[in-house]
DNA sequence: GGGAAATGCGCC
DNA sequence: AAAGGGCGCATTTCCC
């Protein structure tokens, strides 16, 4: 068998190919990584061009860096409080409470001082960060700075270290944690009530959350900041050697002094947001209470808290049989359509039988030999290089399972394939199918997605079939046929394995011991929509591809049910509102199948069809069978396009990407375009006038005047400002949605029906709730839960031009539910 | 051994 | 210059 040689990296070596029966050799193709070009990442290498000056407008850097106004940065932020913190730390010195009584004593003055705002913070151990805190953790101290007003017999403005590993002290101090006039401002609250639940302590009394508020100042990213990398650090140096008594007094405080509550409420309050009022005020009437419980000045108090209660709940899954059941399906599946590929691969290159399927570096290679960027002349010297120093083989490590399997294939398999180094990894060689590629990823090389799979392999499956590029490659016939289903069944392999990465296996192994998932809801977006993590519970397969009925396993407590709501066209709807779009208000306004009608809109002969009665618009089954075809029927792909163009020109798509989607010239994207923004003109006036004005300020602002800022709009980085314009136009949207879903979810936590019938809130999904209660009560919950969504504005907010529409079920399940 | 980058993919 | 906004996360590979 002859081979050639050939040059992968830099450091170890060569990969020879070998030429394999059955398919053509087509030469040198496959290129170190070395050869990589660098890329950065858009939004993290972005720079922030933006600040507040003193009297809290917005200017841009170059102005405020005249007149000496701070930069609004965190980063900047947090070196201004560092700095700080680091020159009073002998300033602000520390008193330390260490035994029982000392504690009962230092507690009862501080319940004496409810007019104080008290920063406090915990330090934990023992805590596994890759799950929600709850259930988990132990408190090792707490720390409080009350401000200079506060002397506790050692001088005033001490604060305190509370050192809760000694007996009795976090008993002594239960009363003033669960103490609600006592408001407490904490750095991520919800980690710090979680913990100390752990220990019996229910705190309550939320005064803000330092991380909400400055998101709220600034929504950039607060990169090196969070909690977790606060408490990675503190683990990362317990584990290094144990951390002496003044290291945790100066790191648990430090906190505690380096973000000063007050110092957070000033910037808000410096900065404007409705004419007369300032962020600050938006904090305290609607992210306060969204963080947690209506404290003093809210409007009126909220009977629990709100997003740590929903953490505290948790939402159950079925791991005794469902999850049980769809892992062994998925496997099963996995399994056949792994072997199946493997099988088709090893028949033109041995080693495919031993590679890790589930490499994309090793399917880059077997199918389209390495990248393609590098011409024959660089490939040659750079070989030449390689083979002057010697180095050889390309080792590639196995998945420990995969290697215990073929470890008996191993020594017995046919020389020169595979190579046994001794080291724990199997070496071996691998030659490549040279199948054309239709998509790299940014950085160059030919991608392995599922789209680049579904290329070659088409739908080999349906009927009739529909075979990929791969048919032709292998010369049609019968190997052209196994080669596309045998590419399929990599594709299928690989969105299986994802099923159980992501969602069958940790579901179960995160379930608490009554089979509750408790993910962690954070505040932390650009846009101040939720996110979700340890898990993520926000990204659940969806319906139509949910194969292994993963959200049947979300499951209502035993006489419990689920009762789950939905906004219908949330985003379109708010657009239709803020650019005042009068063909999308009059659109909502006649109800019915929202995509239908923008594809009347945008094609006559489609209009036409409408109104002359060739075809319905819509049409409601419980009337019986319609009288006539459905525009969805007849003008299928006219719907399917504007379904799309609804969806994606919110989000600032270009004819260039709508021409690569759809396989269309760009002249066509185009046309759908303009075809689109004809009927609503009022649309791309918006745009432009809001990406003027984001240029103009450095931010942008959503539906409840929260901002934005928008680092590097006026820059020179083409893509930078090209990024940030899409998101000056995306933000208002799908901030205004989060706006809407947060006071939507305020005044269901206010509902007295809700809680006197004893539903709860589980989880949001962006523009979907679920609520968990007594079954038999469920459809009078249902009820409530639709006509608080649809009316979540206050009195003091406008009303929009378009009805709110919600979608609610009822069932046992979140599957049945939709 | 651990962190970071690259790739890919789930949701709205 | 790139070519759709916002997330979290698993896996592999690179790199120190």
């Amino acid at each position: 068998m002859a081979s050639r040689g050939l040059v992968l990296r830099a450091t170890s070596l060569l990969l020879c190919l070998l030429m394999t029966p059955g398919l053509a050799w087509r030469g040198l193709a496959l290129v170190g990584r070395a050869a990589r070009p660098r890329t950065s990442r858009l939004a993290a290498s972005a720079r922030r061009t933006w600040a507040i000056a003193e009297d809290g407008r917005w200017v841009s850097s170059a102005a405020a860096t005249a007149r000496g106004a701070n930069d609004v940065g965190w980063s900047g932020l947090s070196r201004e409080a560092r700095a700080s913190s680091d020159a009073s730390s002998e300033e602000v010195g520390v008193h330390e409470v260490s035994d029982a009584a000392e504690a009962r004593r230092v507690a009862a003055l501080l319940c004496a001082r409810d007019e104080l705002i008290h920063a406090c913070d915990t330090e934990v151990a023992d805590l596994d960060l890759g799950r929600s805190p709850l259930g988990q953790g132990r408190v090792l101290c707490i720390t409080v700075y009350s401000g200079p007003d506060l002397d506790v017999g050692s001088g005033p403005g001490k604060a305190l270290f509370v050192d809760t590993t000694e007996p009795g002290v976090l008993e002594a101090f239960k009363p003033w944690l669960e103490r609600e006039s006592a408001l407490k401002v904490w750095h991520n609250y919800g980690f710090d009530r979680h913990v100390l639940y752990n220990h019996g302590v229910d705190v309550v009394g939320f005064g803000g959350d330092t991380m909400h508020m400055a998101r709220l100042w600034d929504a950039s990213r607060l990169a090196g900041y969070s909690l977790a990398a606060l408490t990675e650090e503190l683990v990362g140096r317990a584990k290094a050697s144990p951390l002496t008594r003044p290291d945790w007094v100066q790191y648990a405080v430090y906190d505690a002094k380096g973000a000063p509550p007050l110092e957070r409420q000033a910037r808000l309050s410096r900065m404007e947001w409705l004419r007369t009022r300032s962020l600050f005020d938006f904090y305290t009437e609607y992210w306060r209470p969204f963080g947690e419980l209506g404290a003093v000045s809210a409007p009126l108090p909220l009977p629990g808290e709100l997003l740590t209660d929903m953490e505290r709940a948790g939402v159950m899954v079925d791991v005794r049989s469902k999850l049980p059941l769809a892992q062994t399906r998925a496997q099963a599946d996995r399994d056949a359509a792994e072997l199946t590929f493997r099988k088709w691969a090893a028949r033109y290159t041995e080693a495919a039988w031993y590679m890790n399927v589930g490499s994309g570096t090793q399917v880059q290679t077997l199918l389209f030999g390495g990248a393609t960027r590098r011409n024959s002349a660089e490939v040659s010297e750079l070989k030449e290089e390689l083979d002057a120093r010697g180095v050889s083989r390309k080792g590639l490590r196995l998945k420990a399972d995969l290697r215990q399997r073929l470890s008996e294939a191993v020594s017995t398999s046919e020389a020169g394939v595979i190579v046994d180094s001794g080291r724990k990894e199997v070496e071996f060689e691998l030659s490549s199918l040279q199948l054309e590629h239709a998509k790299t990823t940014k950085s160059g090389w030919p991608a392995t997605d599922a789209a680049a799979l579904r290329e070659l392999a088409g739908r080999p499956s349906e009927d009739p079939p529909v075979f990929g590029s791969a048919y032709g490659a292998f010369g049609g016939g019968e190997v052209g046929e196994e080669a596309c289903r045998a590419l399929e069944a990599l594709c299928q392999m690989g969105a299986i394995d994802t099923m159980l990465s992501n969602f069958i296996l940790p579901l179960q192994d995160l379930a608490d011991g009554t089979s509750r998932i408790h993910c962690s809801l954070n505040l932390n977006t650009e846009t101040g929509r939720l996110s979700s993590r340890t898990p993520n519970l926000q990204n659940q397969p969806a319906l139509e591809k949910d194969k292994y009925l993963i959200r049947d396993a979300f499951v209502a407590a035993p006489g419990k049910a689920l009762v789950v709501a939905d906004y219908g066209q949330l985003e379109l709807r708010l657009l239709a509102h803020m650019t005042a779009c009068t063909s999308m208000v009059e659109a909502f306004k006649l109800g019915g199948d929202f995509h239908s009608r923008t594809a009347m809109g945008m094609f006559d002969h489609v209009r036409r069809a409408v109104e002359d009665g060739t075809c319905l618009l819509d049409w409601d089954y419980s009337q019986g069978e319609p009288p006539a075809p459905l525009l969805k029927d007849l003008f299928g792909s006219e719907r399917r396009r504007a379904k799309t163009l609804n969806f994606s020109i919110a989000y600032g798509k270009t004819a260039h990407g709508l021409s690569k989607d759809w396989g269309v010239s760009i002249d066509e994207a185009k046309e759908m375009l303009r075809a689109w923004y004809a009927d609503r003109p009022e649309v791309l006036q918006w745009q432009k006038d809001t990406i003027a004005s984001a240029r103009a300020t450095g931010a942008t602002r959503t539906l409840l005047g929260r901002y934005r800022t928008l680092p590097g709009i006026q820059g020179r980085n083409g893509a930078v400002r090209a990024h940030m314009e899409r998101a000056a136009i995306n933000t208002p949207i799908q901030g205004g949605a989060a706006d809407i879903m947060t006071l939507a979810m305020i005044k269901l936590q206010r509902s007295e029906k809700l809680r006197e019938m004893g539903f709860r809130n589980l989880l949001q999904v962006h523009d979907e709730v679920m609520f968990e209660g007594p079954a038999e009560l469920a459809d009078e919950a249902r009820a409530e839960v639709v006509a608080c969504m649809e009316r979540p504005f206050d009195e003091n907010l406008p009303s929009l031009l378009v009805d709110l529409v919600v979608d609610a079920n009822t069932a046992s399940t979140w599957y049945e539910a939709k």
